[in-house]
RNA sequence: CGGGACGUGGCGCAGCCUGGUAGCGCACCUCGUUUGGGACGAGGGGGUCGCCAGUUCGAAUCUGGCCGUCCCGACCA
């Protein structure tokens, strides 16, 4: 029973003056969500009928596949975190009791479950298993922002998977991957599944599930059946023609041209006929060593594929370093004393056609041309450069767009169970670690991303499988009239169907009710008033367009009208 | 954490430069008229101007400190 002449739904008709992403806008004009703090958000009643309806596609697809619904505490002890090296994270919220014990607010809950299955699990024969929840997490983000599209508090669905071994662990994997397409396509979103970061921490492999919005995040490459986040793409490049190289590299003067684009432009070559040159110091082991990465002129180094190709986290080498160890900045390269200096050179420059590159000569106002990978300096081949739009996989070219991450899954391997001691014993009575793996999923998130995919400058416009409501039926008549007779005995009927209606029985003017009606974004609007008592009929608007559908009778059999309505309804996206 | 901006009724803003006891639009309350796309008239209620200190006879306004919020970037296990 939805009156909103009851209903809490403080629809506004301007946006918050800060507000910039649409979904941002719209959750806060029409009434679904306030904010309380930074990236800290209440969800009001409508609001969170989406969040439930999301939370309930989930719940059912998760069960499907055989998941175990439980509930963990986002209040947990802080020893479980040291074990994990977890601990350390800045954004874990950490906290002490009037005793003076440690504790933490959970950011996540591998370490719970973790806890749990190591006490429970002894055999073989309780594997495999998987257990999950939707529970609240805490996080200390650095920057909250866009509403609710990240927030320091918000639900998660995480579900854990344990296995005996690698191959089940791939079996529980790819269960889920089947159960977040399901979820996906459900949640009427456009979206990519996506290769993943797998981080520093191990793993064997990851996805995330992509909504492509506006207001994203993350950046996902694009080239037919192939899509990576920005951070772990591979691609072909665009190649370069490039000059023909002399016998040896030969000194061209450059003074104070430090840039590619000034070398480029000097020597009338295009920037890929250039090698940039990218000192990095690595910290391997306590020492630090100075490593030079190699990308063609026109790409950029990913930082994060950096890190996985030295297996080490790095950080730009400062002017000083690089002037003692290589040369002036601005005028470095890799043509030096042999085993001086580590190089690393991008696969987009050694796999190309032979020819011959400029690069920095180590000396002031002096680049070579000429240069030959291989014969004029060794390296070892590496994959760090960032994917640019035009470039191509197998053939296909590449497209980036912006979006969202509203899910990922990661096979987490045994790194939890290992530091938190989860073991079974085999049919050989060996201790064995337990495979685990991990599997989040925001509903806020895919609320907010159904937002920014399906709005337009009248409101949102829900997809069926989330809306609020399913109908929103509008009484244009004063209380009294027989227009408004009329709408209540249409909105009595709706009530008692399996369609959720919210009634609007408010007294205000017309234009405000459609107003809101195209705000709050049901994906059907049905309209009684007094033109509806002139020609028997009840109008029906489809939000998704604005499209008028066909008029239901109004004083038809309520079973036809009913039918009619929900085959409509379905018929929506 | 670096850069930038902002903080004045529920929302959006003006006032601040040049100090003198707070204003506009929307929303809200009452009455009346309206009623198929954010109506009209009349009357009314609501703000210690983010907080603390300082300067001054007097501070929304000037000074200092703090807090909060947003945007860009860094970060995001």
């Amino acid at each position: 029973m939805t009156r909103l002449s009851e209903y809490l739904l403080p629809t506004e008709k301007e946006a918050p003056a800060d507000a910039e992403a649409i979904s941002h806008k719209l959750m806060v004009r029409a009434g679904l969500i306030r904010q309380m703090g930074a990236g800290i958000w209440t969800w009001l009643p409508a609001g969170w009928r989406v969040h439930q309806r999301a939370v309930a596609i989930i719940r059912e697809e998760i069960d499907a596949i055989g998941g175990q619904e439980m509930l963990m505490p986002v209040l947990q002890p802080a020893e479980p975190w040291r074990k994990t090296g977890r601990y350390a994270i800045d954004a874990l919220f950490k906290l002490t009791d009037r005793k003076g014990a440690e504790l933490v607010l959970a950011m996540t809950h591998e370490e719970a479950v973790t806890t749990h299955v190591a006490q429970v699990v002894r055999s073989y024969r309780d594997l495999p298993m998987t257990l999950y929840h939707f529970q609240v997490k805490e996080r200390d983000e650095a920057r909250p922002r866009a509403g609710v599209l990240r927030t320091r508090e918000f639900i998660m669905k995480d579900s854990y998977t344990f296995d005996r071994d690698l191959a089940g662990l791939e079996r529980s994997y790819d269960a889920h991957a089947g159960a977040y397409e399901r979820i996906m396509q459900r949640s009427g979103l456009r979206y990519y599944r996506v290769e993943a970061d797998v981080g520093m921490m191990g793993g064997s492999g990851a996805h995330e599930y992509m909504a492509p919005c506006p207001a994203g995040e993350n950046e996902v490459a694009l080239a037919g059946d192939y899509a990576a986040n920005l951070e772990v793409a591979s691609a072909d490049p665009v190649p370069v023609t490039l000059p023909e190289a002399p016998d040896a590299p030969e000194a061209v003067a450059t003074p104070g041209l430090t840039t590619v684009r000034d070398v480029a432009a000097e020597l009338g070559l295009p920037e890929g006929a250039l090698l940039k040159a990218y000192p990095v110091v690595v910290d391997g082991d306590g020492e630090e060593r100075l490593v030079l990465v190699l990308v063609r002129g026109d790409h950029q180094v990913n930082e994060i594929k950096l890190a996985l190709a030295l297996s080490a986290d790095s950080r730009p080498a400062q002017a000083a370093e690089i002037e003692a160890k290589l040369g002036p900045p601005g005028f470095i390269g890799p043509v030096q004393a042999p085993g001086e200096i580590e190089v690393l050179l991008d696969r987009a420059v050694a796999a190309a056609a032979p020819g011959g590159y400029v690069t920095g000569a180590n000396r002031v106002d002096e680049h070579l041309r000429g240069v030959v990978p291989g014969r004029d300096f060794a390296f070892r081949e590496v994959d760090v450069r960032n994917v640019l739009a035009g470039d191509t996989v197998g053939g296909v070219t590449v497209e980036i767009e912006p979006a969202i991450e509203v899910g990922n899954i990661f096979k987490l391997g045994t790194r939890y169970s290992e530091a938190l001691g989860a073991s079974y014993l085999d049919e050989d009575g060996r201790e064995q670690p337990i495979w685990m793996g991990s599997y989040g999923i925001g509903p806020a998130r895919i609320a907010a991303a159904a937002v920014e995919q399906n709005a337009d400058e009248h409101g949102i416009s829900w997809p069926r499988s989330l809306a609020p409501f399913d109908v929103h039926l509008v009484s244009l008549g004063k209380a009294g009239t027989p227009e408004r007779d009329a709408a209540d005995a249409v909105y009595e009927l709706l009530a008692g169907s399996a369609l959720d209606v919210v009634y609007d029985d408010r007294e205000i003017g017309t234009g405000e009710k459609f107003a809101d009606a195209e705000l709050l974004g049901c994906p059907l609007r049905l309209t009684v008033g007094r033109r509806s008592l002139e020609s028997g009929e009840i109008e029906v608007q489809i939000r998704r367009g604005r499209e008028q559908a066909p008029p239901l009778a109004l004083d038809g059999e309520p079973d036809a009208l009913l039918g009619a309505l929900h085959e409509l309804w379905r018929s929506l996206p």
